[in-house]
RNA sequence: GACCCCGUGGACGAAUGGGAUAAGUCACCGGCCUUUCAAGUCGGAGGUUGCGGGUUCGAGGCCCGUCGGGGUCGCCA
């Protein structure tokens, strides 16, 4: 049985895109599975796309996710180099192969000349396609004398090798997740192989490596179904096809909403991230934030990507990356678009903040806070905020939108609850019970709630007429962790001085309200 | 336009060689818990499986047609 060898292979022309991630997810996931590689190639093939930086991000990303790489530049193994820019002489040597079989032809046509002709054919409502219909009328060494072909190879003339496809042929493609797809090879046409440049276009160079890196399985977007009619072409005139590997193409990755497939202008259209991590592109409008920037957990965003376009036939939503790569499998990807559901997301990550021990969130916080809120605070400080605050948010930012107060002063009280529940004439009584706080032997949560009880208790009030005010007070909105906790974690001087000057504010509204 | 893929409640999707009232999750609504909010838990509303034929004792799973969506048709991957 051959080893279990799968790649992926991005092209360095920007950021990676998140359907990008899943793909190199389902790859590393399978490759655990069944105890194989996991390999990078970069496809560097087209220079007048390649961007610097493009690469590192890449490899950034998969680390990130946790993606751990068997192969790749950089990380070395048997099978290298794993750029394609590096890997020139071979493909020329296979495309050489094909044209001496007979499998491939020169082609003279300019770029311009083709232009026009697809120009021609789209005014007659047509498509132009270079085929084995059109190829005998075109430029080529299949319509040229043989000297004269000669002839412009030695003068230096540009040309492309194109892939001779056979006429009146099917061809088959076993697709692990969608069966068997049959083509007619007549509407196939003459792909370019070898580009002016002298570099491969994807299909040959694709195949070339695949092939000599012994790859097993090829699992990669539904784009790439049509033309594996060619690659199967490729793989037969090599004579490669008896080791030819598997194939499965994953559905795409659809929009939130509306139709068509997620692009990167829905990030910035619908505030949602569509890239692992930020990006910083030339223009402002190339500049992105990801996953990370957003405040996802890598482990979130896995298990998130996981479910689009699989699930595991059971109830279970939940997976660390162990049991997704025990439970994963090629048979359960489904064949349908997967909808990119950005509230599902954020549940997950909800679920794994909750699953963290508050200590491993602390680097979390530091990490996302913009504004310096947590530098001068210890980590149990943090830690505890963390515990109080993690199953009221579903993302990293959010701890400071709800809980900027446990960093600073109340920034604003909700007035209708001071209308509701301030009673000026008990002022006295919440003033002393601030002082019997502050004053508090056992300054833990349950000690506060031991001494508002005897305090209600002492004045006969129920804890609607004390825990509101309390709650105002320290935190100025109704939402929150339980009021004691809040209390225990800000400090003696701190409950003090707020409640102080919550009073005084409550008060004052009371006095505006009355003469309003 | 041609070829290929796909089509189950608002979203994801289970029912994986046709066989019993079409799971579950997210979102939504409500109860409980908390005299807060969330989390948790319990319950509710919401599909007859795009549509029309056909095969079959029986179809969401098969066949044909149709509509809708998507992908591809580059010297890009």
């Amino acid at each position: 049985m051959t080893k279990f060898r799968v790649r992926f292979a991005p092209s360095p022309t920007g950021p990676l895109h998140i359907g990008g991630v899943r793909t190199a997810l389902y790859n590393y996931l399978l490759a655990r599975q069944q105890g194989g590689s996991f390999i990078l190639r970069i496809e560097d093939t087209d220079q007048t796309r390649y961007v610097p930086g493009a690469e590192a991000y890449i490899v950034e990303a998969l680390r990130w996710c946790g993606l751990e790489l068997d192969e790749g530049p950089g990380i070395g193994g048997d099978y290298g180099p794993y750029r394609q820019s590096e890997r020139k002489d071979l493909y020329q040597k296979y495309a050489q192969q094909l044209l001496d079989q007979g499998q491939a032809y020169y082609a003279f046509d300019s770029a311009a000349d083709l232009d026009r002709l697809r120009a021609e054919y789209e005014a007659r409502k047509a498509v132009f396609r270079y085929d084995n219909s059109t190829r005998m009328d075109l430029l080529n060494s299949l319509t040229l004398p043989t000297d004269e072909v000669k002839r412009r190879l030695e003068a230096g003339e540009p040309y492309t090798v194109r892939l001779k496809i056979p006429r009146d042929e099917e061809v088959s493609i076993q697709d692990r997740i969608r069966g068997t797809v049959t083509f007619k090879s007549n509407e196939l046409d003459d792909k370019i192989i070898l580009k002016a440049d002298g570099l491969p276009t994807y299909h040959l160079a694709n195949i070339v490596d695949d092939h000599f890196m012994e790859i097993s399985h090829v699992i990669r977007g539904e784009e790439w179904l049509p033309s594996t009619a060619h690659h199967i072409y490729l793989y037969r005139f090599l004579n490669w096809e008896s080791t030819m590997p598997q194939f499965a193409h994953l559905p795409l990755i659809l929009k939130p909403k509306g139709k068509g497939k997620l692009s990167k202008r829905d990030g910035a259209k619908l505030g949602i991230p569509v890239f692992p991590l930020a990006w910083e592109g030339d223009r402002p409008e190339d500049s992105f934030a990801g996953f990370r920037e957003f405040g996802f957990l890598p482990q979130a965003v896995n298990n998130f990507l996981a479910f689009l376009g699989w699930n595991p036939g059971t109830e279970q939503e939940l997976f660390s990356m162990d049991q997704l790569s025990t439970d994963f499998s090629l048979e359960r990807i489904g064949k349908s678009g997967a909808r990119f559901d950005y509230p599902k997301a954020r549940w997950f990550n909800q679920q794994y903040l909750i699953a963290t021990p508050d200590v491993d969130l602390v680097a979390l916080l530091r990490a996302h806070d913009t504004d310096g809120l947590t530098t001068d605070r210890s980590d149990a400080f943090l830690a505890a905020f963390a515990g109080l605050m993690k199953e009221r948010v579903q993302v990293l930012p959010e701890f400071w939108e709800a809980g900027y107060y446990f960093f600073g002063p109340v920034r604003d009280y909700e007035t209708k609850m001071i209308r509701k529940k301030w009673k000026p004439e008990r002022r006295a009584a919440f003033d002393a019970l601030r002082d019997r706080w502050a004053e508090l032997e056992d300054f833990t949560a349950a000690g506060a709630e031991a001494l508002v009880k005897a305090f209600m208790e002492e004045q006969g009030w129920g804890f609607g007429d004390v825990l509101p005010i309390l709650r105002l007070g320290l935190s100025g909105t109704m939402k929150g962790p339980s009021v004691f906790a809040i209390g225990a974690l800000l400090g003696r001087e701190e409950v003090s001085q707020r409640l102080q000057l919550a009073y005084d504010y409550f008060d004052q509204y009371h006095r505006e309200q009355a003469s309003a």
